[in-house]
Formats: C-alpha cells, sequence, structure tokens
DNA sequence: ATCCAGGGCGGGT
DNA sequence: ACCCGCCCTGGA
C-alpha cells in the first residue's frame, strides 16, 4: 500500500454523479466537495474533477495508473455505445444526454456476489449500512489522512462469521445466504477465477445461480458489474417500471413478467443492453 | 400503523 | 412454466 496520484486530462464519458449514482456500487461516498472517496479491493481511492480533467489520489496496492484504468473501464468508448443506443429511440437519446458521464466500473467478483445477496428487497442506505459493517467487523483496515476504512472482506475473512454473526450485524433473512454462499466459495463448490476467465455469458449464469441468494437479477448485476457482460440485463422495480412506460404499456405494471421485458430489451438493445439499462435506471431514478 | 425497498426461496398449481 | 406468501429491518 503506498499513497499515488494520477490526473488524467481531457476524460471523455466521466460524470462522478452518474458513475457512482447509476446503482452499479455501494462504497463509494460523496463529499462536501463533490469528489468521492470509495474503498475499492486494492485500497481507498478519491476521485474528482477539475473541468474534463480527472484527479485520482488514495492508497493503493499496485500501480494507480493500471487500478483506474481497469476499474474505470477506461479503455472503452462510450461514445460508441451512445452513437449506436441513440438509434434505437428518441427515449434511448434523453436518457443518454441524461447521464452522458455514466461508465460501468469493474468491480470485485466477490464482492459484487454478497453485495447483490445483501440488496435482495432491501434499500440502498441500508446495503450500504450492512456492507459498512461488515467491513468494519473482519476486512482489513487501511488508515488514509487520519479517517480508517475498511476493505470489503476476504472469503476466509467473511467465513469467520457465523449465521448469527451475520444476523447481528443486521443482515435480516439474508444471513443464511451470505453463509451458505461464503461457504460454497470457501470450498470451491464453485470456482470464481474459473468464472472470470469465461466467456459464455450463459455458463456463467449457471454457475452464479447455484448460489445461495443469487436469482436472476442478482445473477446479472454480478455479471454486468464485475463481468464486463454487457449483454446482461438486471430487472429491478426502476427498470420494470421505465421498460413498460416507454415499451410495453401493460396497464397493470405488476403483470409485466420479466419474461417480456428480456425479449423487449433484447429486441431494443441488443449485446449492449447493459449499456443501456444503466442509462433507463439512471433517468428513471431521478425522474419518475 | 402499514408499507415498502434495486429479490429469492419453497411450496403450491 | 408460472404463481404466491413469506422473509429481517428501519425509515417514511
Amino acid at each position: 500500500m503506498k499513497e499515488q496520484k494520477l490526473i488524467l486530462k481531457n476524460v471523455d464519458c466521466f460524470e462522478l454523479d452518474h458513475i457512482f449514482d447509476c446503482g452499479q456500487c455501494f462504497r463509494w461516498n460523496k463529499q462536501e466537495d463533490g469528489s468521492y472517496i470509495g474503498v475499492i479491493g486494492s485500497g481507498v481511492l478519491k476521485v474528482s474533477k477539475n473541468k474534463n480533467d480527472v484527479i485520482f489520489e488514495g492508497i493503493l496496492s499496485g500501480d494507480i495508473n493500471s487500478i483506474v484504468y481497469e476499474y474505470f473501464d477506461l479503455e472503452t468508448d462510450y461514445n460508441q455505445f451512445k452513437d449506436v443506443l441513440s438509434e434505437v429511440d428518441d427515449n434511448m437519446k434523453k436518457s443518454i444526454v441524461f447521464g452522458s458521464g455514466i461508465r460501468i466500473l469493474n468491480q470485485d467478483l466477490w464482492e459484487m456476489i454478497i453485495s447483490f445477496i445483501i440488496s435482495a428487497n432491501n434499500n440502498i442506505p441500508r446495503i450500504k449500512g450492512i456492507i459498512d459493517r461488515l467491513s468494519k467487523k473482519v476486512g482489513k483496515m487501511v488508515e488514509w489522512n487520519g479517517v480508517e476504512y475498511y476493505l470489503f472482506p476476504t472469503v476466509e475473512e467473511l467465513s469467520k462469521l457465523s449465521v448469527s454473526d451475520l444476523r447481528a450485524l443486521g443482515t435480516g433473512f439474508r444471513d443464511k445466504r451470505i453463509y451458505n454462499t461464503t461457504q460454497m466459495v470457501l470450498k470451491k463448490e464453485i470456482d470464481l477465477e474459473k468464472l472470470e476467465r469465461s466467456n459464455d455469458t450463459e455458463k456463467i449464469r449457471e454457475e452464479l445461480l447455484k448460489l445461495d441468494g443469487v436469482g436472476e437479477k442478482v445473477a446479472d448485476c454480478i455479471m454486468l458489474f464485475a463481468l464486463k457482460r454487457f449483454d446482461a440485463f438486471p430487472i429491478d422495480v426502476w427498470v420494470r417500471r421505465v421498460m413498460n412506460t416507454l415499451y410495453i404499456h401493460n396497464e397493470d405494471e405488476t403483470k409485466v413478467s420479466k419474461k417480456d421485458i428480456k425479449e423487449a430489451a433484447n429486441n431494443l438493445f441488443g449485446d449492449i443492453q447493459g449499456i443501456a439499462q444503466q442509462y433507463l435506471f439512471y433517468w428513471a431514478r431521478s425522474n419518475f
């Protein structure tokens, strides 16, 4: 771990509020000056902007340059996605303009699995609180500028907690799911490294669904936010809402089936439906 | 008080 | 294949 700083000039498609508030991450917090501080796998990072320049600074294990490029998906040209999706219709155009600075973060697979198991039938402040408490309980402490931060626990670290330990941290009925999934990963009943190397989206989904607490929606989130599967389309209440309003037009929103939404997304957005989902989600959450 | 929030599970048809 | 009730918790 060492302190490092990096300034990137003229970064395209990069807005802090868009990136950190489009529903993909739980460990980034906005500071009073508009910057964000987050705990990621390799340490603590602060991100701020000065016009079109982005400033990264923090305490990290590894080279800040490669960490930032990987984490913020900086090799990917989001203008290309925007061009393709803008062709779909005016709704997409509007949501792309609204969330012009969105990027899909490349987050840690293990952290995403547990985080989205926690997200089930839950709200964002509570999800964030639970993750913070888990990390503080068994994660490694990192001090930066006199503040203590806690890394997300490794598989081994999390496996130290019993079901009742987990319940005491406020996870509710998700306690057993977290415990069981941790055990499965610990015992290599599911091999995360193998998943990261795989290119077969359906096979990855099949494997993830074996984990306790991982259903279709959670699996899609994991694939999109940790495995760069841009063809995954997570359907939560907001996406259901916006997809029905814009494209499906069912009088009773609760009656729209996941299958219908997936089908529509597939036809409209094809193999970058995950990117479209992020623009739509961000737009819907801010405007409905 | 009652409902709901970024679902999943288990037990029905 | 769908459908449904239930599940911790805490804030509105």
